[in-house]
DNA sequence: CTGTTAGCGCGTTCAC
DNA sequence: GTGAACGCGCTAACAG
């Protein structure tokens, strides 16, 4: 059981003090060549690696910043994904605590987070009160990720759920479907019910009139939009088309579709939400509306690390787009 | 921006000193009842939150467990997802960082680990040498997930591939299939190796020859099977199944099968290895073999724990069990 | 039972 | 340029 090398024993080992090692170590100060050569080889030969806990203790950072996340989907994986590819390269590095979708884990997790003393913090949804959000926010620089904290606004990367959703019911309506279901998240989520009340909306503006009986509750699984498929189908409301808040629950509605022997998108054309990676797999490949999930990630990184630059980062407002797949075609002759 | 409140200021505040601070905190030794309520009043009222990076460095123990992962993929999502979900309860809580499958960035993962300080650590995967790991594992704690570390093997949690591998070729050869394809993992990787010569010797054990045309490499990834199915397609050489080394392949091949209009599994027959989530929604729902990924991370950090606690616990051997669902069928007269 | 004294490993003044 | 001394916030002997 090798003993942990310390700075001291690197500078006793190479004749010098704690400070000056220290001093190569961070570049703080200038050192003399042939010295700092001495305590470089010192350190390589003894394979010293300071204690980051020490560092943090004595230098008040820790180079660590928070994830507060919520579940282990895919949806959030992605996001993750980009979290990392923004940090890298930077001295910082995340630090991921799941809240699951519950205002006191999501708490916990918070606590947790300042505990270890992140330097920053990155929220990923959550269903926590904002204010807990905003006292957060005043110890530590905060970006949220899908979720407008109030007060907190321009700190939030959020995607315009409305114009999503309103491409997918224009390129139905334009398809010629006229009965077209939906399948919601659970709506202690903002982005649910934005995204349930944009449906309505858009329904209308074509023309048409939203039908309790063709929507249905989900929570964003596939098991949820598996059974929501199953109910509508088993209702005799008849649809050409089926829009999912998000493409988990397309995926469980396929499931369902697939069992019953209905055609996609012969039958019914089917639409998601988010563009996960899965989609472009999916068999048909699934319609559904681009939130570039990762490079939010990616940008709400990014951002962190300017606000710890002591910068105030513009936060880009990122705009849906519509991708056509091989999920939803012309409406058939209403018949099932 | 309130100043953090430390541990002194609590005990300055409750009329006592800091070390009974610290004794009630960590219930390391009896303190009156009245001035322990004391000090409790005065840490709520403070809303005292302990330095973990100090209480690291004080006690010699950081109560986080290193993860080196690889990517991002789903698998190692489901992977973490267990991890967490075996470390919850303790106060232990998981450190991950990426390796990205590349010896040299795995190396620098584990020094990170290290400076961090991590109690213990856990290992997904991943081609750095076996040597790497030994150094680290004379450290802290190690316990490896799908990957046998020469010298660790007690310490590695592994699924049985020649077996999950039999079980599917059996499957396929019952249905009366005689030529099946295979798409490869890199084998650069153990498992990878290892399904591929499980594959050809399943294949003998059945009385089959291993065909050279009918095999390709993939690299774990839906791109590669996706690729690597078209190319199968597109030579002459006939088949009636097409065995990929994972799911993710599976699912790649499938989008290419759909694309040229063959039926899975009228035309095809396609199987996957993981049983990934996802295998249970694709469409139509995937053969495979059932690892348990989620378990097996579960199961690594329980064993952590109990090394942590001075244990030596025995990690259980993992039999895969064959899953059936609608992806495979009766072999059809050869015929495309 | 509880306060006092030392560190844990490192960064950072401050003088030299 | 470089070393000595002090402190970051907390735990752990050590006495009392």
């Amino acid at each position: 059981m090798s003993a942990t090398v310390t700075l001291a024993h690197v500078a006793r080992e190479a004749g010098v003090s704690p400070s000056t090692v220290s001093r190569i170590l961070n570049g703080t100060a200038n050192v003399t060549p042939d010295k700092r050569a001495r305590v470089e080889a010192v350190i390589r030969r003894l394979n010293f690696a300071p204690n980051v806990q020490a560092q943090a203790l004595a230098a008040g950072r820790s180079f660590s910043v928070g994830v507060l996340t919520q579940d282990t989907s895919p949806y959030y994986g992605e996001t993750l994904a980009g979290i990392e590819r923004g940090l890298e390269g930077s001295p910082y590095h995340p630090l991921v605590v799941s809240g699951h979708w519950e205002a006191a884990r999501e708490q916990e997790a918070l606590d947790l987070l300042m505990r270890r003393r992140v330097d920053a913090l990155i929220v990923l949804g959550g269903v926590i009160e904002d204010a807990a959000l905003q006292a957060v926010a005043a110890r530590v620089p905060l970006v949220a990720v899908g979720r407008d904290v109030s007060g907190l606004s321009e700190r939030c990367v959020l995607v315009d759920n409305r114009a999503g959703i309103r491409l997918l019911v224009r390129h139905l309506t334009d398809l010629g479907h006229r009965e077209i279901a939906f399948i919601g998240g659970p709506e202690v989520q903002q982005d649910a019910l934005e995204r349930r009340l944009a449906f309505e909306a858009a329904l209308r503006e074509c023309g048409l009139e939203p039908q309790a009986g063709l929507m249905r509750p989900g929570d964003y699984t596939e098991a949820s939009g598996e059974r929501a498929a199953e109910e509508l189908c088993r209702s005799d409301l008849p649809f050409t088309a089926l829009l999912c808040a998000n493409d988990q629950m397309a995926f469980g509605a396929r499931l369902t579709l697939y069992r019953l022997g209905i055609r996609v998108p012969q039958d019914i054309s089917l639409t998601g939400f988010d563009d996960l990676f899965a989609a472009r797999y999916a068999t048909p490949p699934l319609t559904t509306v681009r939130q570039a999930i990762a490079e939010l990630g990616q940008v709400a990184a990014e951002a962190v690390l300017r606000l710890l630059a002591g910068d105030h980062p513009q936060l880009p407002r990122y705009v849906p787009e519509l991708i056509v797949r091989d999920s939803t075609g012309p409406a058939p002759l209403l018949s099932h």
